[in-house]
DNA sequence: ATATTATTAGGATTCATTACTAAATAAAAG
DNA sequence: CTTTTATTTAGTAATGAATCCTAATAATAT
């Protein structure tokens, strides 16, 4: 997405394209991983230094209610991502680490969930456990 | 589950079969729907008023990690559910609220998560959205 | 009954997140 | 372009769920 689109994609959502909004809306759109806010402040910070922890927290909430991020919740705070395919976020209870597994039986999944509960579903489904490296530790 | 089989099932954990302990297991084994540590706290006071919110979240963590309850994570705080059958946990990401759904894809859905990833599954999967209510709200 | 060891109550503390507000600024209007 | 306006921001204070700490207590083994 270059600066053009990002700038029409935040004011698509009714919002003002600030420079704060586009840097964190750019960097959601290409990010691999789950970052907490902190994590999104951290880098952001690096091109714009100024800007602030609490703008993060409030412009990841406001993507996230435009539906262009999605929030993990976690035993130990929040993670975002960017909403590209859907997949299942496996979250290790033990380390914290999150995990993707993709396939086509997401989709189905949340069509029947949908379908059967009239919830509009956003973002990935997330499943607890324990992940193979904390297994192997006793 | 009666008083005696309660103190097996701690004592069956590794733990010593405490007043508290046994009054927050035996409310977890019959409780239907998702109270957090306050609400399990608010109800195990009506018969044993001297114990202490910090126990609370103490045996239910000893609890979750002996499989024994699970928790789900949402974006205000954690709340606690039996290991009863497996369901889909849809949370509302508006008004908090957490609805069930079964059925047996669920079972197909975990076996074949665990199979490709090596995460040792605990307990339910969960999925945000917006519920039907919310949504009727505009 | 006594010794050993785990557990508890209750308050202090932590830390992720939200609230607040004066100052800054994007966008609209003239 | 300049003025107006309504938003947005930075920075800090406040909140609140969850954890930590420790002397006192109680479960269990002998």
């Amino acid at each position: 997405m270059d600066t053009v689109a990002v700038i029409d994609a935040i004011r698509g959502m009714g919002l003002k394209a600030t420079p704060q909004r586009m840097a964190v809306a750019e960097y959601m759109d290409g990010v691999r991983g789950h970052p907490s806010a902190e994590d999104v402040h951290r880098e952001i910070k690096k091109t714009h230094p100024t800007v602030s922890l609490s703008t993060v927290y409030k412009t990841l909430d406001l993507l996230r209610e435009r539906g262009m991020v999605s929030e993990v919740s976690t035993g130990s705070g929040s993670r975002y991502e960017g909403r590209g395919t859907l997949h299942v976020n496996l979250v290790c209870e033990r380390c914290g680490r999150i995990d993707d597994l993709e396939g086509e039986f997401v989709h189905e999944l949340l069509l029947r969930v949908s379908v059967s509960t009239g919830y509009e579903i956003r973002g990935s489904p997330q499943v607890g456990g324990v992940c193979g490296q904390c297994r192997s530790v006793q």
